[in-house]
RNA sequence: GGAGAGAUGGCCGAGAGGCUGAAGGCGCACCCCUGCUAAGGGUGUAUGGGUUUACGCCCAUCGAGGGUUCGAAUCCCUCUCUCUCCGCCA
């Protein structure tokens, strides 16, 4: 009767445990209203099931009306019996769809519950350090930002940018600019020759569907930039969306399974700068390139896949030499779609700080049920959701700040990490001084 | 952009108002036969939802959304996508 319950946890639980669910979803600060969906989801039972037998009483009832007729009998005084059955089949579905339509918007909103030992916490005050790799450079001169270092020639230009487009967007000329390309070059070369991914080259543009499938939507449209009214058309925020929605709407055979997929794209954020963060250089802009890995598993391996994709991502960190640390989001700065995230936070002299450079998620079968993607369980021989993760592998435009900022010399020059060498054409310094 | 043709289960492909959740085939699973190989025979095999301790029963779904009808895969309207031809084009 309902073609489409668009959920992400699985509804069943929802109902059999609301009080569980509600205190789970705590931890990441969303308040679930238990007995409004209480009050919903008893209205909606009772509802479906006066409507399912009307409907049923009128299947009846037609397809006797079909066999008399072939018999060659008088139809008139049946189709005379069905007479209110219509008008009360109408009401009950109408009133129905309001219910479940309710209902939908409550579910489409609660967030991934997330894993046990996801660390209580507001924000990303209180995320978990849980190993750091290489020690911080000591410079023994002071040391320049990467926007510093960008303007010495002019290299990296955010005023021509604004007057191109607006704020947060930059230029990039020269070297920098090869510098950007040879560094998501690298990346994707190392994902696909040292870590076994398939490389994937996918539309900037999806539409609404997809962006449901992944979670951006219905919730956090406001962060999307949006191309045409009348088509549901949005530039992607990030490649996690048309890459896990290659799977929507199918079913795999688990042979195809895992699934491992490297591609770069660039990213669209409407939001970026909204908060008056990072208002200086490029760390937070409207249009920024990243490499994204996405795997698609069966349910028991997405735990020790999550391990094995962040390790990827730290492997791009450990060759550049970049020091790092992984830290594990707290409940309350975890992400809608995700049960678990560990975030790279990479030493960026300039600030003084470890940074964002890539974000890495377990969505379990959140995402996949959202999309209806499954695969076929060789020992049931029955459709299952799989699992979905994705992280950035890495975030481009940060790794080539951080590359700046980490290998400056005094005279403003930047050394070349000895892996981009090739990607460089050979060159070893980067003069910008 | 112009002109046509189409969209049916994991896949291919019938069906053109009622007994069609959907023939047939492929694939897959199990069983039988066959001392190898090849072939043959039988049975089963959609998805989502509701309800039930359970067996089960019920509802929905033939690209999507509306409409006509007692009844729609089948008729009508809108949209999306695919294919063929023409034009344009990186």
């Amino acid at each position: 009767m309902i073609d489409k319950i668009v959920i992400m946890l699985d509804p069943k639980i929802v109902r059999a445990n609301p009080e569980q669910v509600a205190k789970l979803l705590a931890k990441k600060k969303y308040a679930f209203d238990v007995d409004a969906f209480l009050v919903l989801e008893e209205k909606r039972k009772a509802l479906q099931t006066e409507t399912e037998e009307w409907q049923n009483l009128r299947n009846t009832r037609s397809k006797s009306i079909g066999k008399a007729k072939a018999a060659g009998e008088d139809i008139a005084p049946l189709i005379a019996e069905m007479d209110d059955l219509g008008t009360k089949l109408e009401q009950g579905k109408e009133a129905l769809k309001q219910i479940q339509e309710q209902l939908n918007a409550i579910l489409a909103g609660m967030p991934n519950i997330p894993d046990e030992d996801v660390p209580e916490g507001e924000d990303e005050s209180e995320n978990v350090e849980i190993r750091r790799w290489g020690d911080p450079v000591e410079f023994d001169f002071e040391v320049k930002d990467h926007v510093a270092l960008g303007e010495l020639k002019g290299e990296m230009d955010f005023e021509t940018a604004s007057k191109l487009t607006g704020s947060r967007f930059v230029v990039l000329r020269r070297q920098l600019a090869r510098l950007h390309r040879a560094l998501a070059q690298f990346m994707i070369d190392t994902h696909v020759n040292e870590n076994g991914y398939e490389e994937a080259y996918l539309p900037y543009i999806v539409n609404d569907e997809s962006l449901f499938g992944t979670g951006q939507l219905p919730k956090f449209g406001d962060d999307l930039f949006k191309l045409h009214a009348d088509r549901d058309f949005y530039l992607i925020p990030t490649a996690e969306v048309p890459a896990t929605n290659l799977v929507r709407n199918e079913i795999l055979e688990s042979e195809e399974l895992p699934m491992q997929l490297v591609c770069h794209t660039p990213c669209f954020r409407s939001e970026a700068g909204s908060y008056g963060r990072d208002v200086r250089g490029m760390i937070r802009q409207h249009q920024f390139d990243k490499v994204e890995l996405v795997h698609l598993v069966e349910p028991d391996k997405s735990g020790a896949a999550l391990e094995a994709l962040t390790g990827h991502a730290e492997g791009i960190l450990q060759k550049l030499g970049l020091p790092y640390r992984v830290v594990m989001l707290c409940g309350g700065d975890l992400g809608f779609s995700a049960t678990r995230t560990y975030d790279l936070e990479v030493w960026l002299p300039g600030q003084n700080a470890y940074r964002e450079i890539s974000s890495c998620s377990n969505t379990r079968d959140f995402q996949a049920r959202r999309m209806q993607a499954r695969y076929r369980d060789p020992e049931t021989n029955k459709p299952q959701l799989l699992h979905t993760l994705n992280g950035s592998g890495l975030a481009v435009g940060r790794t080539m700040i951080a590359v700046m900022e980490n290998y400056q010399q005094q005279d403003g020059s930047i050394k070349v990490p000895e892996v981009l060498v090739p990607y460089m054409g050979g060159l070893e310094v980067i003069n910008l001084g």
